[in-house]
DNA sequence: AATAGCGGTCGGCATTACCGAACGCTTTGG
DNA sequence: CCAAAGCGTTCGGTAATGCCGACCGCTATT
């Protein structure tokens, strides 16, 4: 097994690490958050550049995320069969409860959101396609642990972080309640990352059986929970029935 | 000036290609597509595997785009100032043209879009995000192309290709309708990409006056269009104010 | 059952990209 | 107003780096 290739592991850093950034990082930040020579991180951001990856502000000389990146990223949706095969439960997943749907997949320790079908009412709502949840906050996130889609160990090591006061932050409560999910077949969180808001989330298996994604419904807690904070049973249902569908589309014979 | 990465410069080339390709190629057809060996081929398939950049089909052995790729292309448009100082103009000239709103900049010899704004009424469409029009039969093309801010010369060695019978595809008729654009600070495309479509744009200049970007509106031509197969001026005007408006915001004093 | 095509592996060579110091330039502080 | 520190950028030497092409095992064809 030869090595990777180091330098495309460093712009791959590299755009890491300008993802993750509030917004523009200058020449000396990237090369000492890598431990990286400037003149090393020069060239590797000059031909990030001319692939348009990264753009550069003329004036401050800061480097951004470039605009190819944009396109390669709908490329992405559009070649991902999990989300095309998706979409026609989710969409009704989506009529029948009355809920907004996300798909999630695991990343880089995180659950990335790609697909999401708006709440039916016309209130105003964000796309989140693209964006990043944690796992122990969210029912995605949740699924992908219990299952094995998303490794646990980097979470149990490092403390997770406490977006509210209803994170599961222990290990121990942690390991229980991905036990639970084993068990029931789904998760719920309720106000464990923003206070009012809930969501449930059942698996999705590919060929094999492997669990290859989430899908759930959101919204404020007091349409997706009952007047005691459990979720509404008729919710956890249309869920894992959905979820089950496109687990059958994927070619999960069974399960 | 040392010569760009090589090994990034060839992994981009691998993502375009997967981004441009209909789905999921195998390694031999991306080998003999760049002119690489095979087994060059896999050090940095297996790279870009690695940061998750790319994904391979387990069953097939083929390659197709990564997961990561959504992630930083959504974080691009979190830090795209064209795009951001321009929501509440866009958002404004949707509600008063009561047509589709989009902007266009400059990537690869095609335009992207990096936003898009549906039209008020709630008719089903979908997002225009992270595609690619091409310059020559798209009002916002013509505009990056009439202003410098995207190359012509390819277009007019390469025959441009003929989406319509309306496409421009004479270098000639390309160059008069060019000067007219930046006779009249204005470009129009009527059912030149897509029969029963047109769209109307103008330029976005950023500091120092060079042209940045496009934003125009777009649907059916006989919303678009009077008559006569003219735009309708109200509909010009207002997307020449809102471009004027974003230019201002972007710090291009007068213009 | 034979074979052609696939993705993957391995070793040797030379090209490759890395490093660290030096350069203008702008910006900050005195 | 000047000094000086910080920025992005350039440059040459070095050895480590990733590239190449032949080989392997497998699958799916004929």
């Amino acid at each position: 097994m030869a090595g990777p290739v180091q330098s495309i592991e460093r712009a791959a850093a590299i755009l890491r690490l300008l993802a993750g950034g509030p917004g523009r990082l200058g020449l000396g930040e990237v090369a000492a958050s890598l431990g990286l020579a400037k003149g090393t991180t020069h060239g590797i951001l000059r031909t990030l550049q001319s692939v348009d990856f990264v753009e550069q502000d003329e004036a401050t000389g800061k480097y951004q995320l470039g605009a190819a990146l944009l396109h390669l990223g709908t490329s992405y949706l559009d070649v991902n069969e999990l989300r095309s095969r998706s979409i026609n439960w989710t969409d009704a997943l989506a009529a029948r409860s009355g809920e907004a749907v996300r798909l999630g997949v695991p990343l880089e320790g995180k659950v990335l959101i790609v697909h999401h079908v708006f709440r039916p009412d016309d209130t105003f709502q964000t796309l989140d396609v693209g964006s990043l949840l944690p796992l122990h906050a969210s029912a995605l996130g949740k699924v992908l642990l219990a299952y094995g889609a998303a490794p646990l160990e980097p979470l149990v090591e490092g403390e997770p972080e406490a977006y509210t006061r209803h994170t599961i932050v222990s290990s121990q409560r942690l390991n229980r309640a991905l036990a639970e999910t084993r068990d029931a077949g789904w998760a719920a969180a309720v106000q464990e990352m923003i206070m009012g808001e809930a969501d449930i989330a059942a698996p999705i298996r590919g060929q094999g059986g492997l669990v290859v994604g989430a899908v759930g419904v959101s919204g404020p807690v007091e349409r997706i929970c009952d007047s005691k904070g459990h979720p509404h049973t008729s919710l956890v249902g249309l869920t894992r029935n959905a979820a089950r569908a496109i687990s059958r589309d994927l070619g999960a014979a069974r399960w």
